[in-house]
DNA sequence: AATAATATATCGTATTACGATATAATAGAA
DNA sequence: TTCTATTATATCGTAATACGATATATTATT
């Protein structure tokens, strides 16, 4: 069996942290009576540039989601009366997806939790993140890295 | 409508990023014939401080998962010959979760791939964070929190 | 011994993101 | 223009999985 290289640590505490910071979220998203992604997709929404206009293809894109999962996303928010659907008027192809008010409410309300939340477990996460980004080369510690001779030698 | 808060910003862009680290370890999970729950859970098992023995329930709780879904996992991945149940000699309700060499190799793989894309994309993840967590109190900036006069002012 | 408590397992279900495909609209070529 | 290709959104069926409710097995408590 493989010893544990110290990065290993650092990676998987890292990840716990970010499992408990993302259970949080998804606990308050449905609190609110959204599932996850709705909430991410109203994050993107209000999160760009003042004046930006985001059709369905961009937010897949800013989402990491197939286009036709973001469609089912907004028809989901727009019957809930969370986002509305705008025809570009020169692209009848595109459709921009604006906030409503409602939409905007509740995120405003997420946000804050969210807020509070990070300052306070946000610095852990960041510590464990610096900690795997930035190694402390103590010598004699175990290495990931394929490249050193460390590897296989049961 | 809401004017932007520049918390909203930041907000915004952390979870874009971390949204972008995620897919990106899904991807790299599922390539290596894993679905993420499966990933975490490798991470967690080796993740732990040596000689630690882990049972379903410890880690339901470390993943942040119900018990029986934590059963289907671990089913899942007995089935696919990454960890392997022992029974608990002196409790026969708990049962200890292992990894097989087979899972450990499968996971360093992973590790490594993830601790390099780390060291590419976490410190944007990390400056994202951080100016979430410590907001530059620019004065005249508005604000997110609730106590100040800021609410609703059309 | 009887009951409660704890830990794991089973089963049915609801949800959702996706692949494949379809429709609509614009751009480009002939 | 007219025909084709490309782009953007939408639809439909499916597979996967986490969960709630429930069951079973084992240990603790009385």
């Amino acid at each position: 069996m493989h010893r544990k290289a110290s990065s290993e640590k650092a990676l998987a505490e890292f990840r716990c942290h970010l499992r408990r910071f993302l259970h949080f979220s998804e606990g308050a998203a449905r609190k609110a009576g959204l599932e996850p992604h709705q909430h991410q997709l109203l994050l993107a929404l209000r999160g760009g540039p003042a004046g930006e206009h985001l059709t369905i293809g961009g937010l897949a894109e800013r989402l990491m989601l197939r286009h036709n999962s973001t469609v089912e996303l907004v028809n989901r928010m727009a019957r809930r009366g969370l986002v509305r659907r705008v025809r570009h008027p020169l692209d009848g192809r595109r459709v921009f997806v604006y906030l409503t008010a409602r939409g905007t409410d509740v995120l405003l309300r997420l946000s804050r939790h969210h807020l509070a939340e990070l300052r306070s477990a946000g610095p852990q996460l960041i510590k464990a993140l610096e900690s795997v980004v930035t190694p402390l080369a103590s010598a004699g510690r175990r290495s990931l890295r394929r490249d050193k001779v460390s590897q296989k030698k049961k």
